[in-house]
DNA sequence: ATAATATTAGTCAACATTAGTCAAAAGAAC
DNA sequence: GTTCTTTTGACTAATGTTGACTAATATTAT
């Protein structure tokens, strides 16, 4: 414990916070400040320690009267059943296979018809069509694993 | 909380009073007067925070006795709401008038909250993010309009 | 009526102020 | 000494602020 290194205080300094009050908003030169490390440190220790499988939500703004904000939420039980679907997607998915997934997560009750029928829009040749199959594919992962993460917790 | 910037507290001094009476009109000067800034920033806060896909519409006028009129958006039914949002959209949109779409969904009551962060999720930049702008912000805009589609014949 | 002037709002680009990304360097763990 | 983690800083991106210039409309003078 007397060998922490900086991020480490960092983190615990964050999470002295949440353990009280449900949500941290920062000024990121601020807290950098503070400890004196550079800002993008900030970025790293909020990278490293506050995933979403960590159970953090981080939101962020530029410019004038930026912040970041990072909100402890409360994960749902679906954990090892989200990471086994994100592990089938990967980084590339056909529509077929994404087709799969989301009747997965229907099936599982994880989301309703109405949820399922939002999500194969997001992922169908309508809304994917660059005219370059990889990179379709490899969007339509990007967009199921971050939908996949919203589905981790209540919001 | 305690930094914001000028604009969002312009923006909230307006939308307070549109939450009571249905219209606002300023005469910019004395806003930005009230306000301690450039007349010029009156429009920046309209033109970043109350457009169409934020379900408002701006008309002013020039001149003496000239005015700027924010109205809020009626909702005709479901079906216009749906094509003006089409419309909005176009074959082009930025992850910030995307959020504004979404919210306007959710506050016309056509998705919930669950809904509305699975739509999120499939636009946000952890979904889209090939490294060429243009390129996201096409598909970004053809994932909206895939999902409007849909939401036409379910709702 | 028409022209000149005054009084508004709009546009745009420069500048300011934040946070994000990425890869190299340094350090720690094994 | 090799690999993983942490630290650093140069560069990028997003958002906000400002002011000079432009455009539209109303008012006044002729």
């Amino acid at each position: 414990m007397e060998n922490q290194n900086i991020s480490d205080i960092i983190e615990a300094y964050l999470k002295q916070i949440l353990a009280e009050s449900q949500e941290v908003e920062i000024r990121r030169s601020e807290i950098a400040n503070q400890f004196n490390v550079v800002p993008s440190q900030i970025n790293y220790v909020i990278k490293t320690r506050f995933t979403i499988q960590d159970g953090y939500v981080v939101r962020s703004k530029r410019g004038g009267g930026g912040y970041i904000r990072i909100e402890k939420v409360k994960l749902l039980d679906n954990l090892d059943f989200i990471d086994s679907l994100v592990a089938a997607v990967g980084d590339h998915i056909t529509r077929h296979d994404g087709l799969a997934v989301v009747r997965s997560l229907f099936e599982a009750g994880t989301i309703n018809r109405r949820e399922a029928n939002i999500m194969l829009a997001a992922i169908d040749k309508t809304a994917l069509n660059t005219g370059d199959r990889d990179l379709d594919e490899q969007i339509r992962a990007q967009i199921l694993i971050s939908i996949l993460d919203h589905l981790r917790y209540e919001s």
